[in-house]
DNA sequence: GCCCAGGTGAAGC
DNA sequence: GCTTCACATGGG
């Protein structure tokens, strides 16, 4: 057994820019060709190499296993692929995409995140939480010379916190959603722990009992934070991508799309999902026809 | 100033 | 049952 501050993972098909500023988190920071971000309480340092993923931590390691599954290094992302249904929009998405990937992230982080995503960009949300962060995160070993890092605020501290506190972090109208959820969670009343096992729809129930937890928080929690890939969150952006790029010029409803989301994806429906999402906020604008 | 942002919950028909 | 509205805050 050996104490490494780094390591080399070995990957094919990954686009670390594009998957860790595709809006499924929120806490990584560029600096030149590397990532900088907190796993599992960690400092990690992450840069793309020619044959795979270099990171850096603060504190010599024994084990990495925490870092190949936040990553889902062992996913086969041709066969995810493969799984997607064949049709002309999704494969578009797909080959602008590529090398996207969905993290796996723990799953009170990214849930309490989506509760402030609501109605933000993502921009804002990142702010959100760096603040959130500093202010009730426990701090984190950092290599000499590199600036304070946080970890998240776990469901307890963030329980302890005042709506007022909260409020200040900049979330507005989502603090006391936030405190409420933090509370039942820290209290034990949702076991979060317990939802991996549950079938999608029993999952979706659970998270959605959470006050400021719908459907699409819901599905996002679940696809992002507890493994279920065939969730598919349907925000503004990918209800743009269905009712522009599937059903152009149709007057489609709401539920209806929301019936095709949950049936035309297939198994890995929430990768089909984070495609479309990433193609459409990436693509360029279409040029709104001017005329002399 | 206006509209919009990875929505939700409550009130109004 | 559906549709409408309030809710903070900041960017374009």
């Amino acid at each position: 057994m050996s104490w490494d501050l780094e390591t080399n993972f070995l990957v094919e098909d990954y686009d670390l820019t594009a998957t860790l500023t595709s809006g499924q988190v929120f806490r990584w920071k560029r600096l030149g060709e590397d990532w900088i971000g907190v796993v599992s309480g960690r400092w990690v340092k992450l840069r793309r190499t020619g044959t795979g993923i270099h990171a850096r931590v603060a504190e010599p390691v024994d084990r990495w296993d925490w870092l190949r599954t936040y990553l889902q290094l062992k996913v086969d992302l041709g066969e995810v692929l493969g799984s997607f249904p064949k049709d002309p929009v999704l494969s578009q998405a797909v080959q602008a995409c590529h090398g996207l990937r969905l993290l796996k992230q723990e799953p009170w982080e990214c849930l309490a995140s989506f509760i402030l995503s609501s109605t933000k960009q993502i921009v804002q949300i990142q702010q959100v939480i760096s603040i959130l962060c500093r202010e009730f995160g426990s701090p984190v070993r950092v290599p000499e010379s590199e600036p304070p890092a946080f970890a998240f605020p776990s469901a307890a501290q963030v329980a302890q916190a005042s709506e007022a506190a909260l409020r200040a972090c900049k979330m507005g109208f989502r603090a006391p959603y936030l405190l409420a959820t933090a509370k039942l969670v820290a209290d034990g009343a949702i076991p979060l722990e317990k939802i991996e096992r549950l079938p999608l729809p029993q999952a979706q129930a659970a998270l959605m009992e959470l006050p400021g937890v719908g459907r699409k928080i819901a599905d996002c929690a679940l696809l992002f934070g507890f493994g279920f890939q065939a969730a598919f969150p349907v925000d503004v952006w990918v209800l743009r991508a269905l009712r522009d790029l599937y059903f152009p010029r149709r007057r489609i409803k709401a539920a209806r799309l929301r019936h095709f989301a949950d049936t035309h994806f297939g198994p890995c429906a929430g990768y089909a999902q984070q495609y479309l999402f990433h193609y459409m906020r990436t693509r360029p604008k279409t040029p709104r026809a001017s005329f002399k």
